[in-house]
This record gives structure tokens, C-alpha cells and sequence, in this order.
DNA sequence: TATCGTTAGTTTAACGATAAACCGTGGTCA
DNA sequence: TGACCACGGTTTATCGTTAAACTAACGATA
């Protein structure tokens, strides 16, 4: 036995009459435990099991340059706007993890963190690969970039860096169709005041798709809050050419557009039908939902983790991964 | 420099022209430094600057023996169950991580890891410390408890290793007050099917002030699933002393029963008045929302963190934490 | 018999950093 | 003038593991 506190191959190699590199070889198994006599391998495991031996990770890290663990880094201020986005996200992340045997390290939802202090945690070697959630123009990204190192975006493309995401111009496509079919001919849309690039391609495949099938479409840009205006929605139904439906372009917006409605005695689907972007299952649909574009967040996580553990393995990736959503009606259209 | 690839100590040792102890002294900064000269302190800084060297995370933890990451091991399905509490609770953590400079590593929030592999990744050097969030009876609290290894359980105690909780008793208290307050004499109580702590100490904190506040309470428990049967809510409202409010152990419960209610015609809270225990808030709550108790998860998750940090360095610790909890009025009381 | 290839391991040298001990100077104090 | 100390670092010895090169023993092959 060697110190009192840690067990090292060391002690199992003493216990087993045997050398360090022998424990390793047999411990590793696979093709690496080739060379060994089963009598050799059997002692080493027994003095392994004896000792309750295992093995240090970072002492295998550090010698083998991989340490297994994934991270993640998600963009300023996400975590407030969409919780049930995360969620699901961790979720497919975990899954997909379990799956390549990895672990997950967090890092740097919370505003603290710049685009330094994530690239140093790449760039320490704690950390193999990185799944990021970040828009366009996040310096990260030109970082990445130019770097070639391991990541994977999701939910936001990345030029230049493999990309799960979901088929944004679908859903718009599919809202479209939808009020269409309804026989709505003026719709409002509330759209992102930020650039975001999920925002953008969502309000010009419904546009496309609102021209072809003979609907009129009114853009209203929020505010940062993401919050329409408390007087905007008795305006708008107060005009001559008044809209009978609204898209959201993402589905906190509609729950505060239907308070809003609530408020003023507006009747939903009635006098006005509501659509999101980006919707969610959660604990209350039971009583009430909302009829939203539903895109499989976990999925695009759990893809993401196992692309990323391809580009590990150093195989070649596609750079764009585009899945399908789904329309999910719920009691607002 | 060195090879091309990894900037190491060594390199910018050479580029500065001291040895790598000396860099090692600069970097570490506070009182390590103070026996450089600021001469030669520049001369460090700048080479690390200039060639942009970052440490390696792994060598330092190798050699320190301390590797900044906290472990968060949630106990199986939970995920499932409370989503809200969960995602709570990864917030929480990592605000917490952010105070204290380290980082979180998630593992094992999927049925696919035993308690050996949770206890493995702990022992193998990875983690420092580790967040468990486990029932009483989970094989893995005895082992936590002999092997004194560096851990903090929330929301469920476990005896033996500091506990950060919220008051539950007082949860009890709070929602039978609130009901007397608005007159209600007889309430029935929809309670978990299984023996979980929290489950317990809110029923008898909840029944006992019920009884000095002379309301009569009738426990109807539940299914695995949580969910209330199609017909008790009508069952029970048909019947001749019937009850005028419900309590539900868990938000969910209550959610699945205010769909039986809309379903039945019963209004809330003319008909029947409904409060809960572990409440959350979500985006709807702009249209609607639960009275309930809610707990702070997140500032749960903090304090653990915090706690966590304190064991770390050495400092003893209160086995038990407990929080307090707030009352949220909502739509349905 | 000299060479060669296997088998079943061992030895050496890292991976990148830090703890602990050590070592020239030059000044101070008795 | 010799002992002692502070200053400003350096040397040495690891932390626990693994890649790569090496070796002793032995049978086969030419």
C-alpha cells in the first residue's frame, strides 16, 4: 500500500508483482490488454478490486490530452428569456452524453462570463469539445472559427462551424398555411427587435408563404423586453382593416399578448387567433395551450453531442444539420 | 518557443528569461507574487501575454490536487417530474459556481448511471465537490456518509451531510392560514402516493394547523402518475359536507386538477378553491396562475454552492440549512 | 549455429503544473 | 567581523497516467 489517502496504479502494481505500464495495459482493456497472460491480467484485476483502485482522470487526461467532458456555452441572457428552451437543451445534451460516455460541463449562462474566459476554458484543456449557443456576430464565434477547434452550434448556425439546427423557414411555412386554412387574410407579426438569425428566417419564410396564399402581413417590432406594447393589440383591433390573427414570433411573446387580450376582454380564438414560433410543452397544457411551431430542442441537443463526438474522432461532419418541426395545435387558433 | 501546438509554462519561462517557477509565482498572482521584483513580473506578463499563454487547467489539478468543478448529481426521473424545479435549481448552482470561481459538471440526471458510476466520478479526482439532490433511502447517502467525502445534499436532507432545505412545515402552515382566513372549513388534500420526505412534513405541518384553525381535512392519495382520477373531483363535490378547496401536494397535481375542473364546469375559485404546495413561476403566469407556496430553488442551489465552497476550504458547516418560503396568490384561491 | 520473430512484459520519458526546500547576495546588528 | 535575515528567485521532486522504445526468454528458421 502506498500513501494512506489515494489509491494509484501504483499500489495496484505492488499488490499484483507487477509494472505501473501492466495495470495500465490490462485496466484499458481492449486491443491495449493484447500482450498480457490471462494469469497476469487476473492478479491485476484482483489487486484492483481488492485496493477498490480507480483510476484518476486527471492523470489520464493530462497524459492522454483527452479529458471526456463536453462543454457548454450559451449566450447572455437566454436562461431569463427562454427557460423551457434550456431545459430541453440540457436534456438532449445529458442524453446524448450518456451516449458517447462523456460528461457536461456548464459554463457560463450567467452574464459574468466573456468570450475570453469561454475560450480560455477551451483553450485550458479541460474541456474536448464545445457546444455553443450563440448568435452570428458574438465574437465567439469568429473565434471558433479561425481557431478549428471542436464545436458544434446549435439552435444558431454558425458559418464556418457544424450547425444542428431546426427548419425555421418550415415553420413559417406551416403558421402560414395554417391561418390560411382558417381563412385569415390580415395577420399581425411581432417580430424580434435583434437581428437574431432564427428571428429573421422565420419572418421571411412566413412572408413568402403569407404572399403566395393571398395574406397581408403587418410587422410590429417589440421591444427588448420582447413585450408588446399594453395599448398595441386595442389599436391595432381598433383600425378599419383590423388583422384577425397574430403570429409570435416566439412564444413569450404570446403569453403576454394574451394577458393583454385577457385584460381588455379580447376573445381568443374569437376576435383574435394567436400562432408562435418556438412553442413548448409544459405542465399546464392540460388546461390550456397554446398553438405554436414546435421545435425538438432535445433532439438538436443530443445531435449536437453526437456530431461533435464525431468531429473528435476526427471524421468529417456536415456543416449544416437541419430537422424538422412540428405544428402542435393548441386552444388559440 | 516550444512545439507549435500547446503554449506551455516552459515557453514563455524561456521567452522571459527565468525559470518556470517564477512564472508559476507571477501567475498565481496575490500573496504567491510578492517575492518577484515588478521587473521581472513585467517581463513575465508580457511574454504570456505575447504569446498568449493560458494555463492548463489539468496540470494545475493534477499537481494541486483541486480542479474547481462541482459535481451535480440529481436522483433518477426527476428530471421528469420537475422540470421547473430543475432548471431552478441549474441556475442557481451556477450563480453560485460563478461566486466562487468554479465550474459545474452535470452527471447522471438520466436513468442510465448507478450509484458506482456517480461515486466513481467523484472518486476519480474529477470533481471537488458534489451537489445531490436524492432521497433519504438512495444507496449513495450511505456513501456519502462514510467515505466523508465533500458533498452538500438540497431540497431532500440527508442525515449525516449538510442539507440546504426550504421550510416545509412552514409551507403547511401558510396554505392552511390562508384557507381559514377565507373561511373555508372543509378541504381535501391530494397527497404523493409515495413516502417522500417533503411529502410527510408538509402533510402533518399542514393538518396540524388546519386542526387549531378548525378546518377538517380528508387525504385522498394519489396515483404513481400524480394525477387525480376523472371522476374523484365530482365524486367529491357531490357529496352532502362537501369540500370548498384543495390542496395539492405538487404543482402538477394541481394543473391536472384544474383540467378536471374545466372539463366538469366547476369554476375555480367560485366552486372550488385550489392552492399547492412547490408552485413555480413560467411565462403564462401573465394570463394565469397558481396560488401556491413556492420555494427558492434557485437561492437553494446558491447556498449549496456557497455551503459547498466553505466545506471545501476546510470550514465547518451547519448540517442543516433551511430556507424559507414565500406564498404566491394566484388566480385560483 | 547465427539470425529472426514472438511473447509478455519493463523502463524511460513525458503530459503541465506546483510544493517544498534550497541558494547567492547584500544589508543589519551586536 | 561574523551571524543572521530578507530578498528574489531557482532546483528538485513529484501529482497519476500513458506512449514509445526497449528487453529477456524462447522457439523457429535458414
Amino acid at each position: 500500500m502506498g500513501k494512506a489517502d489515494t489509491i494509484r496504479m501504483k499500489d495496484v502494481a505492488e499488490r499484483a508483482g507487477v509494472s505501473v505500464m501492466t495495470v495500465s495495459l490490462v485496466l484499458r482493456g481492449g486491443t491495449s490488454g493484447d500482450r498480457i497472460s490471462d494469469e497476469t491480467r487476473r492478479r491485476v484485476l484482483d489487486a484492483t478490486r481488492d485496493l477498490q483502485y480507480r483510476p484518476s482522470a486527471l492523470g489520464r487526461a493530462l497524459r492522454s490530452g483527452q479529458t471526456n467532458i463536453l462543454g457548454l456555452y450559451a449566450g447572455y441572457g437566454y436562461i431569463n428569456v427562454r427557460l423551457p428552451f434550456f431545459t430541453e437543451i440540457v436534456s438532449g445534451l445529458q442524453e446524448g452524453c450518456e451516449r458517447v460516455q462523456k460528461d457536461l460541463l456548464l459554463h457560463g449562462i450567467f452574464h459574468g462570463t466573456t468570450v475570453e474566459d469561454i475560450y480560455n476554458e477551451l483553450a485550458d484543456g479541460r474541456i474536448d469539445g464545445l457546444i455553443v449557443n450563440i448568435a452570428q456576430d458574438n465574437p465567439l464565434a469568429e473565434r471558433l472559427r479561425v481557431s478549428q477547434l471542436p464545436a458544434v452550434a446549435i439552435a444558431d448556425s454558425i458559418q464556418g462551424v457544424p450547425s444542428v439546427i431546426v427548419d425555421e423557414a418550415e415553420g413559417g411555412r406551416i403558421l402560414a398555411q395554417h391561418l390560411a386554412e382558417r381563412g385569415h387574410k390580415r395577420v399581425v407579426y411581432f417580430n424580434s427587435p435583434l437581428g437574431v438569425t432564427s428571428a429573421i428566417q422565420r419572418f421571411s419564410a412566413f412572408c413568402s408563404a403569407a404572399a403566395i396564399l393571398g395574406m397581408s402581413v403587418e410587422e410590429v417590432p417589440l421591444h427588448d423586453s420582447l413585450r408588446p406594447d399594453d395599448t398595441i393589440i386595442t389599436d391595432l383591433l381598433g383600425k378599419a382593416n383590423k388583422p384577425t390573427a397574430a403570429v409570435c414570433w416566439i412564444a413569450g411573446t404570446a403569453y403576454d399578448l394574451i394577458a393583454n387580450c385577457n385584460a381588455h376582454e379580447i376573445r381568443i380564438p374569437a376576435d383574435l387567433t394567436i400562432v408562435a414560433f418556438d412553442g413548448h410543452s409544459t405542465p399546464q397544457d392540460a388546461i390550456w395551450s397554446l398553438s405554436a411551431v414546435r421545435a425538438p430542442w432535445a433532439q438538436v441537443a443530443r445531435t449536437a453531442v453526437l456530431l461533435l463526438d464525431s468531429v473528435l474522432k476526427g471524421e468529417s461532419v456536415p456543416e449544416q444539420t437541419i430537422l424538422p418541426l412540428e405544428f402542435i395545435p393548441g386552444s388559440t387558433s
